[in-house]
Order: structure tokens, then sequence, then C-alpha cells
DNA sequence: GAAATAAATTTACGCGTGTAAAATATTAGT
DNA sequence: ACTAATATTTTACACGCGTAAATTTATTTC
């Protein structure tokens, strides 16, 4: 208990007999010293409970083992999802990532790249807010450190991107939803924060074209991150005012499909694809929670593991000097049915 | 366009023929150089877009800006959610929030504590993982840094603990349950991860005690934080062996509520408090979801807003040196009516 | 216009660490 | 036991910045 405060790494190595710089190697690779020393200064680390300052260490390193993430969001679980799954990833290549969140705006979107860049990280793997986004300070960014976009891609910036491959998702679910029963109307946000919504759109239009259906697309207004209730309010509006030409729905994303069933719920509508329904919704991205709403909510979801495998490997090959040309990667979305369509 | 690189504070000052003291100065506070220079500086930061190390400044500041939020888990809405509110108000009180997640284990956890430490933070906003947490590194933590503890209690660390009144939120919800109908059974989790589910077992059963009632928990196994699943299996097999002795349940939180209404749904049992429905379900928390499942969840929602400006303010209050005796607060939680009990 | 005073700037050192080059200790070979 | 080769440790400087004390410059006073 009675640990001796040890406030540096000069003190720490004073206690032992031994020069900084050598606890230093220590620190950077405990195989590098003579085991007699080493297995003073494990012993002395039991005593005195020291451990390196973390900032200090990258400061004047070389080639740091750290790695930024950056989301536009976290909570939304999507995104603290991938995050997590990144992270774990990193940790498990023996890497030290640190989370950042945009918080939705291009401000602190820049901020937190420009944080990042003091970290002096040996990679990073961002996700861009999209539209929003400081285009000149992304790129600068990505000019310094050595980046792969994920989730959204904008432009041809850094090492690479990894993402789903929002055309398929949309063309595959339209697809199935055609085949199954009514073609469906399409239900969006007016102005969505994230640019995969208009590749979403853009697909259903073409897909329906080329499934001789005629399109239909129903967009809701409202701003923000806050989007089940989007979905909710929109989806009264809409049903009131009966502007869905048919009877089966094919949401944007899935926060929006979930406030549109409790719009349905709250109206009395039957959800699902048995007779005794009177509608059908699906969504898009498989959100962690489609499984629990009622009906559980038909999706097409993101293939996590394998973009999250991908864009970490391939960033750590470019950290490696193993970098190819930029190169960018769709993963194709797995449908999942579910009872609501 | 042709920013020619400016890669430190040195650099910087030089090309506007200052010493680089003066322009750190002007970084700590703008009004303290002449009005002159101040223009001299603002003008160069446009040309070069500079902009120092944030983690080199904090390196021998005496007392930073910084502020750590620390959380069990991050893709916990709920988590996420208070984070978010927490983070904001550290920002618009001016200063820097960085939030960090213990990833549900007390190793990263410890971790996570030492890194914070690093970046010499003012003061630290810690919601512990509870029972595991490692109580020495903890008590060590508080000893050196200003922590004002949430959401869960340890011990008395710190200079205070904000949360939630579980005691309250229970018996609160009991009563509001057996006051409209059936006593409420329990439902919750044998081997919790939050300690905050004790509490609520035990004002369970004081609650109904204090009813006259007979009280009865159901307790489900099931380790980890995918709690909706836990929630569901656990339903469908308490369902199925019809333990529940009551058509009202209480789950202990609401992630539980949420998986156990899919089990509902799942079996065709109607839930909510209408004649022809055969189960009432309440949860705790006030779950950002909770809004959007079906019925939608009738639960005691935390005081999101009130426990995070009570937590911040105190911090402050604390790193101002304005520092009271160690003092915990309750807030209540406000019941939220909805249909499913 | 010189002296006194106030304000701004610079000098010099510190924060906790990494790292190349120099110095020292250890091992191998004879 | 002695020298050469090698492994280990130390010296010395670097990183990007904060800050107290000293110095310079600007402002006020008479």
């Amino acid at each position: 208990m009675g640990s001796p405060k040890v406030r540096n790494m000069e003190e720490f190595a004073a206690t032992i007999g031994l020069s900084r710089p050598t606890v230093s190697k220590f620190f950077n690779d405990p195989a590098s010293v003579r085991p007699t020393t080493r297995a003073k200064i494990e012993e002395a680390m039991e005593r005195f409970d020291y451990r390196p300052n973390m900032f200090a260490m990258n400061q004047n390193r070389k080639l740091t083992k750290n790695v930024g993430i950056v989301v536009p969001l976290l909570v939304d679980p999507y995104f603290a999802e991938i995050a997590r799954n990144l992270e774990e990833r990193c940790f498990d290549a023996g890497y030290r990532p640190t989370l950042f969140s945009s918080h939705g705006t291009a401000e602190h979107e820049v901020e937190v790249l420009e944080n990042l860049r003091a970290l002096k990280p040996a990679g990073a793997l961002v996700a861009p807010l999209g539209r929003a986004s400081d285009r000149a300070a992304l790129k600068k960014f990505c000019r310094d450190v050595p980046t792969l976009l994920f989730d959204s891609n904008v432009e041809e910036l850094g090492i690479g991107f990894v993402g789903s491959d929002n055309a398929q998702f949309t063309r595959h679910i339209t697809d199935y939803l055609c085949r199954t029963g009514e073609p469906p109307c399409f239900f969006e946000m007016k102005t969505p924060a994230n640019p995969n919504a208009h590749r979403r759109r853009q697909s259903y239009l073409s897909a329906m074209e080329s499934f001789g259906c005629e399109p239909q697309v129903v967009s809701v207004e409202g701003e923000g991150w806050n989007i089940e209730e989007i979905g909710r309010l929109g989806g009264h509006d809409a049903l009131e005012r009966q502007v869905f030409g048919t009877k089966t729905i094919l949401c944007s994303n899935d926060r929006l499909a979930i406030g549109l069933l409790t719009a349905c719920y709250e109206r009395g509508l039957r959800v699902g694809r048995d007779s005794d329904c009177s509608i059908r919704v699906a969504g898009q991205d498989g959100h962690p929670h489609s499984r629990y709403t009622c009906p559980p909510l038909t999706t097409i979801a993101h293939d996590y593991d394998g973009v999250s495998k991908t864009a970490v490997s391939r960033l750590f090959a470019a950290v490696d000097g193993r970098r190819g040309p930029w190169k960018s990667t769709r993963l194709e979305g797995r449908l999942i049915l579910r009872s609501s369509a």
C-alpha cells in the first residue's frame, strides 16, 4: 500500500539504479534488455505501480501504435457498434485505438481531426459526415496520416474506402419486395445527413425501372439525427394524407423504419406479410435494434464484420508500407427476412 | 492553397517575427497580447493554418481545461446518450471533454483511467463498471484527480456521486403497477453487470412488503451485455415454464423489457393494460428506444438532464476550489406511462 | 522631454518521454 | 588471461509546448 509516488520514468529508473533510457527501452520491448535488468524492472513495477505517460511517449516517437477512429455520431447504435468492432480489431492487432465522435457537425469534425493529428497516429479510420464535411480539412488530414475512409466515401481521399454497397442493398431488397408482393414505395428524409441516402434513392429508382415498375418516393421533412421521430411524424403525415401509393414501404434506413413502425402501431395498422396485415415495411442497415421491433423488421444488414475486418487489414497493410493504389471496396448486404415484410 | 507546412509553434512564430512564448500567450488568451500583434498572429493563422498540439500544450500546463468522461460501454444507448449530454455541457462551459469507454471490463477500465490521468485533466466524470471495478485503481485515481462518480456509486470515492435514486425508481413504478392492477413480478438477470440492479431488486422487495404483497423474483441466466437477447430468451423460458406468478412484470431495466416484449410478441401474447391484453410489462431507465417498442414501453426515466447538469456543475465547483464534503445526490425518476403497462 | 510606471515580449528552464551515437559491460575465442 | 566481437547501458539531444523571471517597449506623469 505504501507505494511512494513515482512521478515519472526518471524517478522510477532511479529507484532501481538504472538510467531512464534503459527503462524506456524496456517499455518499448521488454526483451530488449538483459533478463536480470528486466526482472529488476518488473519487480519495481509491482512495488511502485508506475506506468509511462502515453501522450509523452507518443510525442517524440517515430512510429506510434495509435490508431484514430472517427465516427459522425456515437449515439447512433450503428456507429457505436461498428466503432466497437473496429476498436477491438485494432486492439487485437497490437494497436491502441482512440475513438472520436464528430457530434454530427463539420466544426467538430475538423476539430476532432486536428486533435487526432496531435496524437501522431500510425493511421486513422474515419467515417466522414459526408455532404457536410469540410473537404479541405479532410484532404489535408489524409495527406498527413494514412487514412482509410469507411461508411461513406468522400472523393478519392486517403488510402481507400471500405463500406457497404448501397446500390446493391437497395436493389436486392427492392427485388425481394417486388417478387413477394406489391412493388415498394420509397420512404426517406428530404434532407438526409448521410450521403448514402442519395445512393439508395438512386438505386431504388433504377431498380424499379429495370423491373418495369413505377417508382414512387415519399420524402419527409425533418433535420438532425432524431431519425426515429422524424420517421414517426413523417409516417403519420404520409399515412394520414395517403400519399403512399402502395402497401409496401421500403425505408431509406432502419431508424426511419422504426419510427414508421411506431406510427403504424399508433394508427392500428397491422404490419407484416400475412394476409391480415395491411402494410409491409422494410428497412436498410441491419440496425442492432431491428431484431426487437414489432413486428421484427425485415432489413438488409451491413456486413459489420466484413467491413471492419477489411478496413483494419487494409489500413495496417498501408501502415506497414504495403500501400497499393487507392481502392474502394463495397461489401454486399445480407437480406434479413423477418415478419415485417 | 500553397500553405507552407508549419510544423510547430516555433516555426509559426518565426514567420511573423515573434518569439514562441508570445504566440503561446496568444493561444492561451488572445486578449493578453497587443492588438497589433494579435492581428498579425490572426492573419498568419489564415495563411498557414496552424493549430497548436493539444497534447503538448497540456503536458506542462498547470491547469488544463481537459475533462475526462468514462462510461462502461458506449454501445449501450443509455450511456451514449448521457455521455453526449455531459460532453455538451463541458464544452459549453469552456472545457474540452474526452470520452472513454471501458468496454465492459475492469482491465480496460484501469487502462482508461491511466491514460486519462496522462491527460492531466482538471477533473473527471466517471461511471464505474460497478461490482467488477478495480477498487484500488479507482481509489488511487480519485486521490489524484477531482472525480465525480455518476450512474453507479462505488464506496465514497472522489468528490461525490450523482445518479438516479434507484430505490425510488422501483418503489414508484411498483406502486403504480400495484395501484392499477395486479402486483408485479420482478424480472432480472441473475448476474447483472451493473450494481444498480441489486438496489432495484431490494427496493422491489421492500416496496412489495410495505404494500402487503407477496414479492416474486424471476432471475434469468446470461452473461455479458447483450441484454435484449438475454431478456428475450429468459422471457421465453419463463413464459414457457409459467414461472411468472402474475400477469404484470416489472423488468429490472428497459433492455431486458425490450427482450421480454419480443418474447411476448413471438408467443402471440398481447401486452398492455387493455382488457384484451394478457400481460403487462414495464421497464426502468427511460431508454432512448423505449418510445419505439410495441407497445410503447411504460418505464421510469432517468433525469438525464438533471443528472448531467448536477454532475457537471458539481465537478466544476470542485475544480474551481469550492469543494465541499463528499456528497451523494440521487435524482428521482419520472414515470412515463405508455401502453405496455 | 526625462523619469516613473505599466504593458508586452523574450530568455531560460521545465514537462515526460523517444532515440541515435558514444561508452561500457559481457561473452567468445584462443 | 587477454583481445576481439557483441550486447547493453548511458550520454546528449529532440519533441511541442507552458510559465516564471528578466528584459525590452510603450504609456503616463510632471
